[in-house]
DNA sequence: GTCTATATCAGGATAGAC
DNA sequence: GTCTATCCTGATATAGAC
């Protein structure tokens, strides 16, 4: 005697694994339900009971995926107290390690990028969930080190990780890598020594 | 007495020009043949008669575009001769402003890395004719001018570029405007403050 | 060389049995 | 609550007249 309403968590969860294989894949006009129906191995009807249409469905699976940070965890790695280029480089080649490493972090960065004039609010969850923290964190660390004399910490967290994602961009998600090549190590030492130039001698290893 | 396979130069105008409209609109799995069509003020027949297929349309227009530069040309005015922090700022103001004023220019971004996945090619076209410009310029400018004492230009440029390409990306792409405050000028007093702090003094004022 | 008209097929969404 | 089977709209692409 379940209630009319009732829906099995378990063929959600489904439903949403499979959706996130074909839209990252495809983005949001590109994706098949049919596939995604295939991939997780429920009915199209049940699909259509668990969400109203493909839109609900595309945006309930970005919410989860910005809340899960199943991609994209830059603020990991809490070691707060060492030597700020320590700190600043263990920070990058995580985040760097973390990108490069896994295609789906950056077909997820393609499709939120992408499909952010059509779905604005899945753009500001991204925003919120993942960039925030990030640059907040990043802002903390160099505020608490006034020794670093950063005038404005939260602009050095900005660029730090404009940088980064930049580098991101050209090389990884855009191909450009032999259109404009740049060594990783190259571009992290010259830019911890360009961010922490102010201190009397920088000391860069991992 | 024309012969078999010569084709209206004026009709491929007309083409890609409604190609434009609705691939910006919609990217490309969203954009509609019919609509190009309606447009362009042709027939269907004729689009297929001067592109072989959807695809082929689509890279002949963001190739047209990439390289008529129509949009986000960063790397114009040429008053190299100024004092640094001017020069800068000036680029960075004119970059910004181009940007922020023109949603076409925010649209092709989108699509440009929301399609590099499925069109790489594209992707390596954007990075050649417009970012690895825009990194050679600031380099050559900020490797000519010695005493600036920048280690090294290349990843200046980067980090000065990085940085205003992930202050677009917060603030217009993604739609954080809210999400992660920022003033446009104290991005780019902090950021010239943080890169020439090697002078002796930073004079920023446009 | 361009048009009108149409073939062909796949998409999202639903009805009705169980 | 989930399935099978189906509707129907709208997509890309083409055939044939002019």
């Amino acid at each position: 005697m379940t209630t009319a309403r009732d829906l099995s968590p378990e063929k959600n969860e489904a439903i949403l694994d499979g959706a996130m294989q074909e839209f990252l894949k495809h983005g949001y006009a590109g994706a098949r339900i049919d596939k995604i129906v295939a991939a997780a191995g429920v009915s199209k009807a049940t699909v259509y009971r668990h969400f109203p249409d493909k839109e609900a469905l595309f945006t309930a699976l970005i919410q989860r995926m910005a809340v899960r940070k199943e991609v994209f965890r830059l603020q990991n790695l809490q070691l707060f107290e060492k030597e700020p280029a320590i700190f600043l480089k263990k920070y990058a080649t995580g985040m760097l390690d973390n990108v490069a490493g896994d295609p789906q972090v950056l077909t997820f960065l393609r499709m939120i990028i992408g499909e952010s004039g059509r779905f604005p609010e899945l753009a500001r969850a991204f925003v919120k969930s993942i960039e925030k923290p990030s640059i907040d964190l990043l802002t903390q660390y160099l505020a608490s080190h006034p020794s670093l004399q950063i005038a404005d910490p939260e602009v050095a967290a900005r660029a730090f990780i404009g940088t980064l994602i930049h580098f991101v961009l050209l090389k990884y998600v855009l191909h450009g890598e032999d259109i404009v090549p740049m060594e990783r190590d190259r571009l992290l030492d010259s830019l911890l020594t360009l961010i922490l130039s102010n201190t009397a001698q920088v000391q860069v290893s991992s």
